[in-house]
DNA sequence: GCCGAGCCTACAATCGTTCGCAGTCCGGCC
DNA sequence: GGCCGGACTGCGAACGATTGTAGGCTCGGC
């Protein structure tokens, strides 16, 4: 392995000397500093991220946590993280938790003794991570834990905005296909359908149950949306949606004709399904690298702070939780309901 | 911070001590052991990764590289990679090189740097690769350098079980939607593809050219599969055989009724697609695991030779490439090819 | 009762880098 | 011409863990 100090000798300076062309250019000698790099390329140098990280106190490495990789939601997150993490001259380590509390308390402290701060996209509120957080610095995605810095989607906001798109295409009996049971994404896009259900008298929302957020979820939900004789579903996920567009072909009843269907988070399943799923369209990739600059924001206050400097009052104290704003996409499994106002007997003769 | 200082004074003992209790417990005294365990744990300690990476020449981590996160299959070898490395007590970094040759090579070369090793999943096969990998440790997914171990799915008998289960049905004309011109993937699958046509003359397989390995390349390349003539057709992937199918159906083209298609890797896409997807498995997951496994057995086997020992003759000498048996998964988007043999007109009338 | 063998534990060097401190050199100014 | 200051570079001490080696203790055998 090549050290610096190999480049030291072959440029005919000190070690020091090294180190500080590659992290403080201005404070060396614009010829010394030429001699040095060209000598680090010429040698292929790479610093030693252990030995650098030992001494300077930071490894360089950020850990990200998310209970599936294989859920197209959080492989955009993670897309996002990494990159905007290597711009920010951080690696990234990624752990998938399983859905599995236990592993993933386990895994963020594990996280916190090997890099410099952690992205936790939990899936829940548990009280329990609060204290794994202790005050290791960490960023929550879709999660609000006081004290912790976050960043979210605005769910209340983008079911409004379901909502009312349904409700112009004239639904007023709507159902809706719950998360799991302590995910707070859920609790707040009910929260939004509770603001929804308040502002708009005329229509009526029924929760259908919680479910779990995977195709599957959204298979087990079918007949009881079905059952509920609404004329249009809104979905937690765009996986539930997928979920449920499919069991409801097998049933017969056609999406949107029969049943307008609204999925959430716009990943690209949506535009997989048959029929491409209107749905609720989250910048996932920002969302991400927006964790990592709020991560990256709370590591550099730190810093500042120990060493003495004024802590000047960034975003990390202004604003503890950042929101993203959502957008409507509509695509062809909504439609205006069926002639007859209440149709309750629409699906039920595919039941 | 906690130590390894703390955990002495705490628990009476010397520093060392304490790092031989952890690492090797047998060389410490039971009840010694137990005192200094019990004093780790209620403080909290966890060795600092980058002291002992920097001081035992190992990092602890291991690098994966991938072209796309969101893509779903290496969503699937990611998580299986950073599963079984968690096994090992190893982390991963993860980075997604979007497809990207130059940043590719940047990205190995930096994760050499600060790794014990590097997986490499890169859809081309690029020469400059090999000096990339130089004799750090680094193992290939889906592609084959000489003198570097790879992990491959057995993609030509893939394609072979493929062909014969179109051809059972009574096809004889099929296309070939191919991935990536330089995908090593899709040159080994076409192989898989002259073998059928060889074994099988009364098949005909026409290849339709070179599309991106995503639902955009599916969708381009209907209308060529259209005008093939064919009456089924093998997608070099998933993705792009749910882009065909969707682009097919806009043309008013019925699947599996007007053509059969088949996807290749089963992820979970294809059970998402209308019709669900006949599909060439692999258990992506253990094709990650076993990358992890390779590596780390070359990690071993090199450690060992560094202390002098000698190298038993271990999975890394003498098979240089593991190839995952694969498994034909039937479902419904094929059946058996229209009654009149040669169905040339019936694709055509939607064009 | 003395000596040797073995088992444990402490000492100390070491990994490669960063950074405070001090030393050197040169130019400018009085 | 001498002194002061600024700019640049080298020295050396950390950072926290691992690990070879040496020393101390205990116990058994003669």
């Amino acid at each position: 392995m090549v050290t610096a100090r190999d480049v030291a000798r072959e440029s005919g300076v000190s070690i020091s000397t090294v180190s500080r062309a590659l992290a403080e250019p201005d404070r060396v000698a614009a010829e010394t500093r030429d001699r040095v790099l060209a000598a680090a390329t010429r040698l292929g140098y790479r610093p030693n991220r252990a030995a650098s990280g030992l001494r300077a106190g930071r490894t360089g490495a950020l850990g990200l946590v998310v209970p599936d990789l294989e859920n197209p939601y959080f492989a955009s997150v993670t897309k996002g993280v990494q990159a905007r993490a290597r711009q920010t001259g951080h690696a990234v380590f990624v752990v998938d938790a399983g859905e599995d509390p236990e592993l993933e308390t386990e895994l963020v402290l594990g996280l916190h003794a090997q890099t410099d701060g952690v992205v936790l996209c939990s899936p829940r509120a548990i009280e329990a991570d609060l204290e794994v957080l202790g005050s290791a610095p960490a960023v929550l995605v879709n999660l609000r834990v006081d004290g912790v810095p976050s960043v979210t989607s605005s769910d209340i906001a983008g079911m409004l905005l379901a909502a009312e798109h349904l409700r112009a295409l004239g639904h007023r009996r709507i159902a809706y296909v719950g998360g799991p049971e302590r995910s707070w994404s859920d609790a707040r896009r009910r929260e939004g359908l509770a603001i929804a259900q308040a502002r708009y008298p005329e229509i009526e929302v029924v929760a259908v149950g919680s479910f779990r957020p995977h195709v599957a979820g959204g298979r087990a939900a079918a007949d009881l949306v079905v059952a509920s004789g609404a004329t249009a579903v809104l979905a937690y996920n765009d996986l539930v949606a997928v979920g449920l567009v499919d069991r409801l072909r097998a049933r017969g009843v056609v999406v949107p004709h029969d049943l307008s269907v609204v999925g959430f988070d716009d990943t690209f399943v949506a535009t997989l399904a048959s029929p491409p799923l209107t749905t609720v369209r989250t910048d996932l990739a920002r969302l991400g690298a927006t964790a990592v600059d709020r991560l990256v924001a709370v590591l550099d206050a730190r810093r500042r702070r120990d060493r003495g400097l004024a802590v000047s009052d960034g975003p990390e104290a202004s604003e503890p939780v950042t929101e993203l704003d959502v957008e409507l996409v509509v695509r062809d499994s909504t439609t205006v309901a069926a002639p007859t106002p209440t149709t309750v007997n629409a699906p039920q003769e595919a039941s």
